[in-house]
DNA sequence: TGATTACATAAGCAAATAATTATATACTTA
DNA sequence: TAAGTATATAATTATTTGCTTATGTAATCA
């Protein structure tokens, strides 16, 4: 079997982004889903510049990609990302969250993005 | 495929914990060599204190387990923890780290555990 | 038994992190 | 064009982290 191996650096600074609840319930999220700032800010019931700044570290490495679409900004999982096959590995051991779509979705406070 | 999920809370505190340089390469290591805390010393040139930090914070999520034999405490990776499923898919992936137990034995500061 | 070796733990400190408040910008809509 | 909405960024602060030095303990050895 051939593995692919990331660089011992790389994968520590990696880690350590997605060892954050918040940023790490984000990323398994958004690998389905697009969301924009005012959704996490619903989700999270965190301040919007907090998520804003989460968000800022995860596009920093280049594990997330943003599309702007009128006044809201998605942010979704970048899965062209060198790095996404290893991200991938740690997400999908990870329970699903979509349970917070449907409460958006019931709050009526869901944006669809496209 | 049955895919087993871990706790979001405790799959964090894995990935912070991993997402440090030393613990991660010190994970890599000792998932087939046990390592005592000397050794890593001499790996890692970094002060006794600061690797027995690094150890206890691995022990006491369960990732390692330590050996008493003799004067040294050998350390590894605990394999029967219901986390290391998790950790193995990461270790993984990552590059192999046996160039350091090959410059210890070179060196002559190697300690074989049994 | 006294010295040495291996390790753990405590205390202190500097750097990094994550949150908040305040402010700026850009787009939308009335 | 003015007001409102969505987001980003800057500044500040509290907390956490990782390292160092100092010290304690247990095992080995001369």
């Amino acid at each position: 079997m051939i593995q692919t191996t990331i660089e011992m650096e790389k994968a520590a600074l990696i880690l350590k982004l997605l060892g954050d609840k918040t940023r790490l319930t984000m990323m398994k999220l958004i690998e389905n889903h697009a969301c924009c700032v005012c959704e996490f800010v619903e989700i999270f019931k965190m301040s919007q510049p907090s998520i804003s700044q989460h968000l800022r570290k995860l596009k920093d490495l280049g594990l997330v990609e943003e599309e702007r679409n009128s006044q809201w900004t998605f942010y979704s999982v970048d899965k062209s990302s060198e790095y996404y096959p290893f991200i991938k590995t740690i997400l999908d051991q990870l329970p699903n969250q979509d349970e917070k779509i449907r409460e958006l979705e019931e709050n009526g406070t869901r944006i669809e993005c496209c």
